[in-house]
DNA sequence: AGCACGCCGACT
DNA sequence: GTCGGCGTGCTC
């Protein structure tokens, strides 16, 4: 029996969006297990894929009613499976969810070193080496070696001698090329011998719950009703609402110690950036099994050690990044998405998907619970919860009872210096500053670099321009004199004088970081300043250096553009300053304002747990902003009422769907044509489908990177169903494959400039 | 992703 | 006349 040939779906790691049957034959069918890793031969070249469907040949005469030849595989390595039929069904969700092929979304379930690809060599041809004087000329353009030892790599002769004389060769019958593909080593011998890379060890904490701190009232309900899911089994939802400092983490705790009771295993995910050893050190002080730890950060090899680790079960506990949504925990019982509003859990490219998201997803499929934790929620999550699709456990009361968060707002309209360099730099500011340093404290300045370049406020009253049918803040095209909105597209004349007060003043370009840095540096000479930025910090290591440095207080006053404090402890920190708010408030996002509440509420929410944190500055043109009343007063719920008529209104999420079609090119008209046209294609389309809304095509802000041009049309929808069916239609007819445009769909996009 | 096939511009 | 640019379409 296990003699006969099996057929097999393969599923290459490529943008394929197909997968392709083979032939095992009969000495390789009981390897023929889902899954697992095979080396076959797609067009020219041998590929490595993946098992992902095993039949038997019943129908003797399947190859003849075929209209392709199928090929055999040529291998299946003898390492285990890398996935389940569980994990794929995930994957071929998401790829069908977010219009990406099959291939691309596998990727993402692989670990480093899983995939080999053939490569080519070159070949000295058999007759030539006898020392005919005319071949030895011939011969004497090529590298010694190939001449002494016969072969080489072709990429590496390319580069040496270059393609055409290459060709040449090979017309004239000196060389031949044939492709290898080295059987892979299995993946149980690679890297086994690496020592660990675990250098965090337990600090304090006990491995016993009995001596667990105790949990207050509402700890103790929210732990009861997530103990009772977890004990039924099955998939079930939460929002686990709490203020900062409530203690969603110690019922997180719980919740995983009744996972592991059941005998099943946890996935924690965790924004990218709180990914430290802090964070991780929380779990690994709990639980004695110990913790994965995975993101972007680890080497191949590290990657590779924790992906293994998870597989074989050899740790039940995974703490991860946006990414770790893929990891192959196989018995899986519960996820938890913390800071669930973080903008991180969206990845932009490649494959965008959203991790938040596809938890929910992956918690359905695998039967497991999901937490999704935040003191913000996403307006999606909250009204999710509303709608009973998630059930909403608050946490109300502060775990530490420390002093109520203090946000200071700074008028900057009083400031009458604002139109030089120094017009951030406020006297209460300055003031605020001069205290810290005196105290020996640290100091965290923010200013959103991205608010400059986009949209244009008035100097002097802070009128802001808007787009009359989206409801978001107008981008400034310079060259055109225009103010546009990126989402439709709705365009008008940048007015020399402002609108309300008449003011000349209109523009904030060309004040950037750099100089506030300068600036403070003049002011304060004796103190340690530093940027944290893009330019500052290229990468990753740079970012960390720079954070250890600030953390040991090697720095006094860090300025920088984003919230880079999450899951770190700076103890010396007292003053917090965002010295331009309107830049996030006003940002050309329908979710402006919700991403200022977050930030304010997780800035204010330090100043309660670090007693030395005494004050945060918000300055601002727009004090009188809801935002930031609702803010102060912590009162979410409110702000999301509030904020809800306008998402209502114009049928923004959570009231309705968006799916951005973004095209790019290097041929301005090009792309202009290809998103004019999609536009109206979309329009003639839509009318049949019904709820739908084409909102564009509008030219993207966007610097263009590498010279590219780039335009968007977003498509809104009150179902997602006939939103995917326009989509689907514009693909089938082929109205997202124009000549020198490259299309990308992004569903339920966040990123939208 | 590769790779081949195929159709128009500037070269021997 | 060809060499070579990349737009198009396929890979079991
Ligand atoms: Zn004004
Ligand atoms: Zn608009």
């Amino acid at each position: 029996m296990s003699d006969a040939a099996v057929l097999i779906d393969v599923a290459f790691p490529l943008p394929l969006k197909n997968t392709f049957k083979y032939k095992a034959p009969g000495d390789m069918s009981g390897s023929a297990v889902f899954g697992k890793r095979v080396i076959a031969p797609l067009g020219k070249k041998l590929l490595t894929g993946f098992i992902v469907g095993v039949s038997q040949p019943t129908d003797p005469n399947f190859a003849s009613t075929c209209n392709y030849e199928i090929k055999e595989v040529v291998s299946i390595p003898e390492d285990p499976p890398f996935f389940t039929e569980q994990l794929w069904r995930f994957i071929s969700w998401a790829a069908d969810y977010y219009f990406v092929p099959v291939g691309t979304a596998l990727k993402s379930l692989l670990p480093p070193g899983a995939t080999k690809k053939s490569k080519r060599w070159v070949f000295l041809a058999q007759n030539v080496g006898s020392d005919t004087c005319e071949q030895r000329q011939e011969t004497d353009s090529l590298p010694s070696v190939l001449l002494k030892k016969g072969r080489m790599l072709e990429k590496d002769l390319i580069s040496r001698i270059g393609e055409s004389a290459l060709k040449d060769c090979i017309k004239r019958g000196l060389l031949t090329t044939q492709d290898y593909l080295e059987i892979p080593r299995t993946m149980d011998q690679r890297g086994r011998s690496k020592k660990p890379i675990r250098t965090l060890s337990k600090q304090n904490g006990s491995y016993d719950p009995a001596l667990w701190p105790e949990l207050t009232p509402c700890q103790v309900a929210a732990t009861n009703t997530i103990s009772a899911a977890i004990e039924s089994g099955g998939f079930q939802p939460f929002l686990l609402y709490g203020v900062t400092g409530s203690g969603k983490t110690e019922v997180y705790i719980r919740a995983i110690a009744k996972t592991l009771e059941k005998d099943k295993d946890v996935l924690v995910l965790v924004p990218e950036i709180a990914l430290t050893p802090q964070t991780v050190r929380v779990f690994l002080d709990r639980f004695e099994g110990g913790v994965a730890l995975f993101h972007s950060g680890l080497t191949p090899a590290q990657r590779l050690q924790e992906w293994r680790r998870i597989k074989e079960r050899q740790v039940r506990i995974a703490v991860a990044a946006r990414s770790g949504i893929f990891l192959p925990i196989d018995s899986l019982g519960l996820i938890i998405v913390d800071e669930e509003h973080d903008p991180s859990y969206k990845q932009e490219d490649g494959f965008p998907y959203n991790a938040r998201d596809l938890a929910l997803v992956r918690g359905m499929l695998d039967a497991a619970c999901v937490i999704l934790g935040s003191a913000t929620p996403s307006f999606e999550t909250f009204e999710n919860a509303r709608r009973g699709k998630i059930t909403r456990i608050d946490l109300p009361e502060r775990y530490h009872a420390g002093q109520m968060p203090r946000v200071e707002i700074v008028d900057l309209k009083d400031s009458k210096r604002i139109g030089d360099r120094k017009g951030f730099l406020t006297p209460l500011l300055l003031s605020h500053i001069q205290e810290t340093l005196d105290r020996r404290e640290q100091a965290l300045l923010f200013l959103n670099r991205r608010g400059f370049d986009t949209f244009v406020q008035c100097k002097s009253c802070g009128f802001i321009f808007r787009c009359p049918n989206c409801d978001i803040s107008l981008t400034h095209h310079k060259s055109k004199q225009q103010l546009r909105c990126h989402l439709c597209g709705y365009s008008q004349f940048a007015p020399p004088l402002c609108p309300k007060c008449a003011s000349a003043a209109m523009s904030f370009h060309g004040i950037g970081t750099q100089k506030v840095e300068e600036e403070l540096k003049k002011l304060f000479p004796t103190s340690r300043i530093e940027r944290l930025d893009r330019d500052a910090a290229h990468n990753q290591e740079d970012l960390v250096a720079i954070l250890e440095r600030f953390r040991n207080h090697e720095i006094d006053i860090l300025t920088g553009t984003q919230m880079i404090v999450k899951g770190h402890d700076f103890a010396r920190i007292s003053l917090v300053g965002v010295l331009y708010g309107d830049a996030s408030l006003h940002f050309p996002d329908f979710r402006a304002a919700e991403r200022t509440f977050q930030v304010l509420t997780q800035v204010s929410g330090r100043a309660g747990r670090d007693r030395r944190l005494s004050s945060v500055l918000f300055q601002t043109f727009d004090t009188e902003h809801p935002v930031i009343r609702y803010a102060a007063r912590q009162a979410y719920e409110e702000f999301f009422e509030y904020e809800c008529e306008v998402r209502r209104e114009l049928a923004y999420p959570p009231f309705g769907h968006l799916i951005l079609i973004r095209l790019e090119g290097n041929s301005e008209t090009k792309v202009e044509q290809a998103a004019i046209r999609l536009g109206s294609v979309g329009r003639m389309l839509k009318a049949p489908l019904g709820g739908l809304t084409i909102l564009g095509p509008a030219p993207s802000p966007r610097k263009k990177a590498g010279g590219k041009y780039r335009w968007q049309v977003l498509l809104k929808g009150t179902t997602r169903e006939n939103l995917r069916r326009l989509v689907q239609q514009l693909r089938d007819a082929g109205h997202l494959n124009q000549p020198g445009v490259k299309v990308t769909i992004d569903v339920d996009p966040i990123e939208m400039m």
